[in-house]
RNA sequence: GAUGAUGUAGCGCAGCUGGUUAGCGCAUCGGCCUGUCAAGCCGGGGGUCGCGGGUUCAAGUCCCGUCUUCAUCGCCA
């Protein structure tokens, strides 16, 4: 007699299937009905599982059920035969196999009449607003699914490269006593007895933890309250964030991030091949990391183009479209990077450039046509926070328990931070970032 | 917040200088089709044209107000 319940560690929780090793054997599956096609004889069933969709053939007459009363999106159960085919259908994966039905269970089946749109189709006839609204559906589109399995390996790859390269992941809070940047556009929350806001980045974190390992990475949400309506801005959205210490300035930054981006591109061609084609993705390829100065590169736009930014002290829109067109105009890349940002147009920790103080040792970095990385060096010591703070109006008392950091030391340092579902709109050819966030977060919405 | 669009069936859209009973595609329902390729063919049902005023013999269509959504800009990743 015993209250125990012991299970087996052994037992399999691997869900990819070796599908060439199983042709012509007996296999159950558990799926949901993506789509079925009903020819008078049968049908096909096309499956979804947790990484694709595989074909399944019904022959009327010889399975327990009429395949032609399963609606779409239902849960089934089936069992079959493995067997070999040729599919054309970008949607479906494996395309040269399929499982010849013997037996289906219906574990579940919608409770609507009719499903308020057509998942079933080459894409979603919908609106941004209408594909929202009805996410935990519009996010089982083959295409959808897609753009977060591409976003899940860059997220992942982004990792993995940082940690192959001596980065130390970190897990920064997010509840935090005051904002980054010390500006107005964070989410103020209550936090027991007084006022606590959301983070708006890890930067002084971040910062903090390079004193311990030197080279610092953090992956997680960010939030902002600023009231931008733009197609490439988003409230809450997940910044992959990099600290390191500096031996060649913030052209190691530069080198770092561009092999990161390497390497995670490189795997997403890989792992994500069948994603890749179904959004008919050309992948871009790097082998050389251009670089502009910010004056620079605004004449060359005036000479090229003949819009002149070059009074601006930053990069409008346009002018980074425009910058990405040259680039890959004249030097067939994808990337680029704009260094030498105006000191006023940075944050009060940024590096001024020795040379000349109106500049900082800081980048951009735009991926066909938008901004998706911030980074530059920081300062590092104590007295050149506490004079640069007072320069600017700013209350050193207020940023005392991240000014310790510099008391007690630091090396040359600097970091930068990507935008993640940036790269993947960039990537994927969307046209808008918030297709790119499984829940977007705007101005306007807050759920689902 | 500014500027410009937008709102017509569950979804995506058409609807001309105002004029019969407001259409099309998908979905849905019924029927057909021997291997489909985000299927194909035939038929049925489904709409107070965002909301509130106004002009007119007559308003989806014109005017005013209001709200929604989208795009662009400011700011940023």
């Amino acid at each position: 007699m015993t209250d125990v319940k012991i299970l087996d560690i052994q037992s399999n929780i691997d869900s990819h299937i070796d599908w060439p090793s199983l042709m012509d054997k007996e296999v159950e599956l558990t799926g949901m009905v993506q789509n079925i096609r009903l020819p008078k004889w049968g049908a096909f069933i096309i499956l979804r599982l947790s990484n694709y969709n595989i074909q399944t053939v019904v022959e009327n007459g010889k399975i327990n059920i009429d395949p032609a009363t399963i609606p779409v999106e239902s849960t089934i159960r089936i069992k079959g035969t493995v067997r070999q085919s040729q599919i054309k259908d970008l949607a479906i994966f494996p395309r040269n196999a399929e499982i010849q039905v013997n037996h289906i269970d219906i574990l579940s089946v919608p409770s609507l009449p009719a499903l308020p749109l057509d998942t079933t189709k080459k894409d979603i006839e919908a609106g941004l607003d209408t594909k929202f609204t009805l996410r935990p559906l519009t996010l089982r589109h083959p295409k959808q699914r897609a753009i977060f399995k591409i976003s899940a390996t860059i997220f992942n790859e982004f990792g993995n490269f940082l940690t192959q390269n001596g980065f130390t992941r970190i897990c920064s809070p997010k509840i935090v006593f005051s904002g980054a940047e010390g500006g107005a556009n964070i989410f103020k929350l209550e936090y027991f007895d007084r006022n606590a806001y959301l983070a708006q980045s890890p930067q002084f974190y971040k910062q903090m933890m390079v004193g311990a390992f030197g080279r610092v990475f953090e992956t997680g949400p960010v939030f902002r309250a600023e009231k931008h309506d733009t197609s490439r801005h988003l409230n809450e959205y997940v910044s992959m964030d990099i600290e390191m210490a500096l031996q060649n300035g913030y052209e190691e930054l530069i080198q770092v991030e561009t092999n990161a981006l390497k390497y995670i591109f490189d795997k997403v061609a890989s792992d994500c091949a069948n994603e890749v084609a179904l959004l008919g993705i050309e992948m871009p390829v790097i082998d050389k990391i251009y670089t502009f100065r910010f004056n620079d590169i605004k004449q060359i736009i005036f000479d090229k183009y003949g819009k002149d930014y070059r009074g601006e002290k930053d990069l409008c829109p346009e002018e980074e479209a425009l910058i990405s067109q040259y680039v890959k105009e004249t030097y067939n890349s994808d990337l680029v990077f704009i260094t030498h940002y105006p000191t006023i147009k940075r944050p009060f920790y940024a590096m001024p450039d020795p040379a000349n103080p109106d500049e900082t040792l800081s980048f951009d970095c735009l991926f066909r046509g938008l901004e998706i990385t911030t980074g530059g060096e920081r300062l590092y010591k104590y007295d050149d926070y506490v004079t640069n703070m007072k320069k600017r109006g700013m209350n050193v008392d207020l940023f005392q328990s991240y000014l310790q950091t510099f008391q007690y030391g630091m090396p040359p340092h600097g970091g930068l931070g990507i935008g993640l579902e940036r790269v993947t709109a960039q990537l994927c050819g969307l046209s808008n970032v918030k297709e790119a966030s499984l829940f977007p977060r705007d101005i306007n919405r807050l759920e689902p």
